[in-house]
DNA sequence: CGAATGATACCCT
DNA sequence: GGGTATCATTCGG
């Protein structure tokens, strides 16, 4: 057990456990992004730690989904999707923003899962800081996956991190997890230009929660 | 609504 | 090798 870890414990009555094993990441992305909502992504920094609960994640295959950056093939950027389940893998999107994911199975070739929003409930102060838009309400704080990013202090150094060792970037789960009626499933953002595969129903969200992300 | 901002992938010589 | 269209987004006007 981290220091991180426990210090977590005391942090919450709400408990989260250890870290998410690796078997947890060794399954379908699919079922993965709906294993992963209610869980907490946690950090630690200089300043502390931080975190929250992952309200919003969508699910990406590999060569054959065309909407995931695994379509190219293993490449450089795409090296850890092709590699152990239960590592990070952490991009730049339109020059300026990071993206997390979570490494999973699909079809033994390459999969992960974005971390599209997240509720923060640790830290929040420090988290506020950091962010472009100080002034939002704590919900809204991490709604969207380059504001997660920017609010946990994410960026392409954590590349390749692995999230299962419980240090400086990690998940927990929580009990209980939330019951399928409070899940709601649909397409992924922003990726319209994947054909048939833009259809495929691989995000899914806490329905009604303030920090899921929405379109402008 | 459109700018910001740079890595990447893909097509061409 | 080099040019360039595109991008799993966000913010201010």
């Amino acid at each position: 057990m981290s220091t991180a870890s426990a210090d977590v414990r005391g942090a919450l009555a709400d408990a989260p456990s250890a870290p998410l094993s690796r078997e947890f990441f060794a399954r379908p992305t699919e079922i993965v992004a709906r294993e992963l909502l209610g869980a907490w992504l946690l950090r630690t920094t200089d300043d502390g730690l931080c975190g929250g609960r992952i309200v919003e994640a969508e699910a990406y295959g590999g060569p054959e989904d065309l909407a995931s950056h695994a379509r190219a093939g293993r490449t450089r950027r795409t090296t850890p999707m092709f590699g152990p389940v239960g590592h990070a893998y952490v991009y730049l999107i339109y020059g300026m923003h990071e993206c997390l994911n979570v490494v999973a199975f699909r079809g033994r070739e390459a999969g992960a899962v974005l971390i599209r929003a997240i509720e923060p409930l640790l830290g929040v102060d420090q988290i506020r800081r950091r962010r472009a838009r100080p002034n939002d309400p704590d919900w809204r704080l991490c709604s969207g996956p380059a504001r997660v990013s920017q609010g946990l202090a994410i960026d392409r150094s954590l590349d390749g991190h692995d999230l299962t060792a419980g240090e400086g970037l990690w998940l927990a789960a929580t009990t209980p997890a939330p019951p399928d009626h409070e899940v709601a499933v649909g397409t992924r953002v922003g990726v319209e230009y994947a054909g048939d595969w833009a259809a495929q129903h691989w995000r899914y969200w806490l329905a009604g929660h303030p920090s899921v992300s929405r379109r402008r």
